[in-house]
This record gives structure tokens, sequence and C-alpha cells, in this order.
DNA sequence: AAGATTGTCAACCGCATCCGT
DNA sequence: TACGGATGCGGTTGACAATCT
């Protein structure tokens, strides 16, 4: 295609222009982007539509906020090879290299490039509250298996200690799954999710705290640890 | 309530690199 | 080996939303 010919499109996407570049794709795999335009009608250049799968609409793509896992390994692997994002981009599956440009100039990069010590002592205090939060989750989940046990004793004991552990249970040191749906309202599964999720919710909130002090300290005050759905 | 400021993120641009001819 | 097109990368911009004053 003759560029000078065509007046390419700019700007965001359509949902229909996204749907033809999807089709497009699944039907001769990814590159040749050049061919888009010419076999879809896309009036969107080669870069335009490379860029829009490969930072959108991979199928692959993690969304949602940056984990604080994923934030730490942003943070070391910048540290070893400062801005090359594609590099560490490699390192979190389902995150592209503008999502992570991205986070770090929002969150880490500061005028200058160099962190004041002010800075640093805040982003050592968030590090420190998450590993403090990390082991009191822990605890946490331990006092509430235990709770979950002595449960299971009290049911064990009612039903005539006619319920047998299946081979996994045993394996898994776990509580018979044919018990699930009396200790768990739904799956185990599903509680261990939600605990995941308000993980993420608690550590987002620790953001706001640091950063806003007086507007979230009672918010954050009034919250209780998440507990299982019983 | 409204304007100013700041944060977020999708998208663009220029340059570098790769690869086929 | 040189050349040109395709692709990849990192920096930057701009629109919009959220928050502050």
């Amino acid at each position: 295609m003759e560029e000078h010919l065509v007046s390419w499109r700019k700007g965001p996407w359509t949902a229909e222009e996204d749907q033809l570049l999807i089709e497009h794709v699944k039907l001769h795999g990814e590159g040749r982007w050049n061919s888009v335009a010419k076999l879809t009608g896309l009036k969107r250049n080669a870069k335009s539509c490379r860029l829009r799968w490969v930072n959108y609409l991979r199928p692959d793509l993690k969304r949602g906020r940056i984990t604080p896992h994923e934030e730490r390994i942003i943070l070391e692997l910048h540290a070893r090879w400062g801005n090359r994002w594609s590099t560490i981009a490699r390192s979190l599956p389902g995150r592209t290299d503008n999502e992570i440009k991205n986070y770090w100039r929002t969150h880490f990069k500061k005028k200058g490039g160099i962190m004041s010590s002010e800075e640093s002592a805040k982003l050592k205090t968030r590090l420190l509250k998450r590993q403090k939060f990390q082991q009191e989750q822990q605890k946490q989940l331990f006092l509430q298996k235990n709770e979950d046990m002595k449960r299971v004793l009290l049911l064990l004991e009612e039903s005539d200690n006619k319920v047998t552990w299946s081979q996994q249970d045993m394996v898994n040191n776990e509580i018979p799954s044919v018990f699930y749906p009396l200790v768990f309202n739904n799956s185990q599964h599903v509680v261990e999710t939600t605990m995941n999720e308000d993980f993420t919710l608690w550590d987002g909130l620790w953001n706001l705290e640091d950063l806003y002090p007086a507007t979230t300290k009672g918010c954050v005050q009034n919250l209780t640890m998440p507990t299982p759905i019983f």
C-alpha cells in the first residue's frame, strides 16, 4: 500500500475497528500488519494495528491493576536492566511493555530520576506494611483452618464417623471433600479467590493512605480483615 | 460549584533492528 | 554488501478522569 495516497485514521479505536482487527488475526495470525488495511478495509497503518493488538486486543493480556508481586518484579528488573521495558515485560506474562512503562513513570519516576530520602523512606514503609499484612493474613488463614478442622471433627462425631477421607484428602491433609458444602458456603476455590482480591484491595488502600493520609485514614481504620464466607 | 492540578493510559512518533532480495 | 520494507522499542503526547483548592 502506498502510504502517501492513504489518509490513515488516527486516535482512539472504535469497537468496529477492533472487531475487524480481531477477525483478521484469527484468519491470518499475528504479523503481516501491512496487509491488514488491504484485507479488511481498515484505515489504520501497520504500526497502529500492531500496537492495538499487542497492547489491547491480545487474548492473553492480563487486565486489572499491577499486583504487589508484579510491582516487586518491576522494581527488581528495572534496577537490573533500566528502561528496557520489553525485556521486563517478558518476565510478566500478560503485561505489556507499554503498561509497565506507564506504571513505572506514574509510580516511581521522579523529577531528575532520583528519589529523595523522604520518598525512598515512604517506599520502604509501604513494603514493610505489605510484609506485615501478608504475615497477618497467613496467621489468619492458619487460625481459620484450625477452626475448620474443629468444625469437621464435630461434624464427624455427629455423623457417627461414617464419613471417610478420600485418598486425595489424605494426601493434601485437607478437609474431606464431602464436607465442603457444609463448611464452606461455596467451594474452597471461591474463598481463596475472594481472599486474593481482598489483598489487592487492601494494597490499593495502602497506596491511597500513603498518598492521602488525611482523607483515607478513617476509611482504612474502619475496615476489617476479610473473612471466608460460612 | 468551579477552575486548577495531578494521575492514568491509549496511542503516536522517530529511530533501531531484522530480514528477505 | 546494500537496500528497502516490516517490525520492535522507548520516549512522548494528549485526552479524559479524579482529586484538590
